[in-house]
DNA sequence: ATTTTGACGACGT
DNA sequence: GACGTCGCCAAAA
């Protein structure tokens, strides 16, 4: 397959797998992907998410303290906190209060 | 080909 | 316990 097997097309499927009402780090993508030490790896490749045909639910993807790094990254708006707010997620100054009750950890949920 | 970055993470002070 | 620095890997300039 010309599946590029590049590390970012890889975060991309992964971050797609994210359920609903679910959030997960980068580290946890970068572990699940064999490479733990390659968390920024997960955050650039999200960079590049907008380049991907499909949607990549990047919002759902936060760093390990549950902060909405990312954000800034939605456009300059805050629709990465009103999607997670809509789905169940408590954000409270750009970060998650109830991470550790919606954290999705890939390479243990998906893990089969 | 080399250098810099980059939405992180862990360790050190 | 809070803050700082280093380290990691991989892609973009």
């Amino acid at each position: 397959m010309k599946n590029k097997d590049g590390f970012f097309d890889l975060v991309y499927q992964v971050a797609r797998l994210i359920p609903y009402g679910r959030v997960t780090s980068y580290g946890a993508i970068a572990k699940y992907l064999g490479s733990a030490q390659s968390a920024r790896m997960v955050g650039w490749a999200m960079n590049n998410s907008h380049t991907q045909k499909e949607y990549v639910p990047a919002h759902r993807v936060v760093n390990r303290t549950g902060m909405l790094t990312g954000k800034h990254h939605f456009g300059g708006s805050d629709v990465m906190e009103d999607l997670l707010k809509n789905e169940g997620a408590i954000i409270a100054e750009n970060q998650i209060v109830n991470f550790h009750q919606i954290f999705w950890d890939p390479a243990k949920e998906l893990k089969l």
